[in-house]
DNA sequence: AACCAACATGTCAACTATGACATGTTGAGG
DNA sequence: CCTCAACATGTCATAGTTGACATGTTGGTT
């Protein structure tokens, strides 16, 4: 499982207490990458602290506890990033198993469901590029490097509704229109 | 979860038996989509059997059972596809997870990610594009709808291809060359 | 006739993840 | 001084997933 290497990748930016990793995953990484709650999240810190991948560099006001990587730690991450292809890597995800499935439904069923898709899509866009305007350029100094992510998140919308629209278009042209009975087949 | 989803939609488009259903999870759809060995796949087909989801319309020779979806289970199908934006979407996804956490690399170790990135990308579009060349323009039929499916994953390896590229730029730029390597830039 | 790859399904233990429930602390504002 | 939202962590039962192991069939090739 990769949630180990999650909390070992977001420690190696930054030590932070469990509170604030399980923010982090409220965000785009829970949104796009990879989920996890607070109650596998502590858990997890606590194994990797067993296994010498973390430890606790600072306790604050409310028993918090805050975590850094060790050189161990970094090692490991380094490997798990920089790992071959990767056979089997996980994937797993809701919104595009819709997709997938789309050709289940009728036509004016499946037409509804992609016009939903493509403004969805556009205003994730629409919020990424808010974002983008924000923090400016791309500069990536050795903090500000989410950079590289919100790109990313921003070009898989724009393939997203690119998409949405031409499926649409393709719907439209072969499941000729109900409109003012236009039956057109044999 | 969405695996009897995935099963409905799989079942409604063309009836078939666990072990094509099975096959059918090791293609692009499990590889994009949703993930599922054999060892989940049956049991959920008889879960979804005895809540009348679906049913068993043929026995073949080897002990295969041909599943049908029944009208419920069309009806549940329908529901689930076209359900609202559905706030808590699971998602998982190991490869996006890598990309998200490239900034904990030092730049050398991640420009030589990002290549390998680029090219996958790269490579499965190849792949993709000779599929299209094959199956020819894009016609829709009552079956031959997966084709939605395969411009979804085009487009989203032109993403992936471009933003590689891009975030390589943008490392390049940022990160000044050690070696004797002459930098050209400025 | 023997062999084997692919077909076809299954069990089960171990592991992972989720949601419900639980508890206590701090700081800011009324 | 009281209250409350946000901070901060935790348990536990349930449910979902995976990999290892297991078993038998069929059709085609040698």
């Amino acid at each position: 499982m990769s949630l180990p290497h999650a909390l070992l990748g977001l420690l190696a930016v930054r030590p932070r207490s469990g509170y604030e990793l399980t923010k982090e995953f409220e965000g785009y990484l829970g949104r796009y990458a990879w989920q996890a709650g607070h109650t596998s999240i502590y858990p997890e810190l606590g194994k990797l602290a067993v296994r010498g991948l973390v430890e606790v560099t600072h306790e604050g006001p409310r028993g918090s506890r805050t975590y850094a990587v060790t050189p161990a730690g970094r090692e490991e991450l380094r490997a798990w990033l920089t790992a071959p292809p990767s056979r089997s890597g996980k994937v797993r995800n809701e919104e595009v198993l819709r997709m997938f499935l789309l050709s289940a439904l009728d036509p004016p069923d499946a037409l509804s469901v992609l016009r939903r898709i493509a403004d969805e899509a556009a205003a994730g866009l629409a919020d990424l590029r808010a974002v983008r305007e924000v923090t400016g350029p791309p500069v990536p100094g050795p903090e500000g490097f989410g950079i590289l992510a919100a790109e990313f998140g921003l070009r898989q919308y724009e393939a997203v509704h690119g998409w949405a629209l031409w499926a649409i278009e393709q719907l439209e042209q072969h499941a000729e229109p109900a409109g003012s009975e236009a039956p057109a087949e044999s």
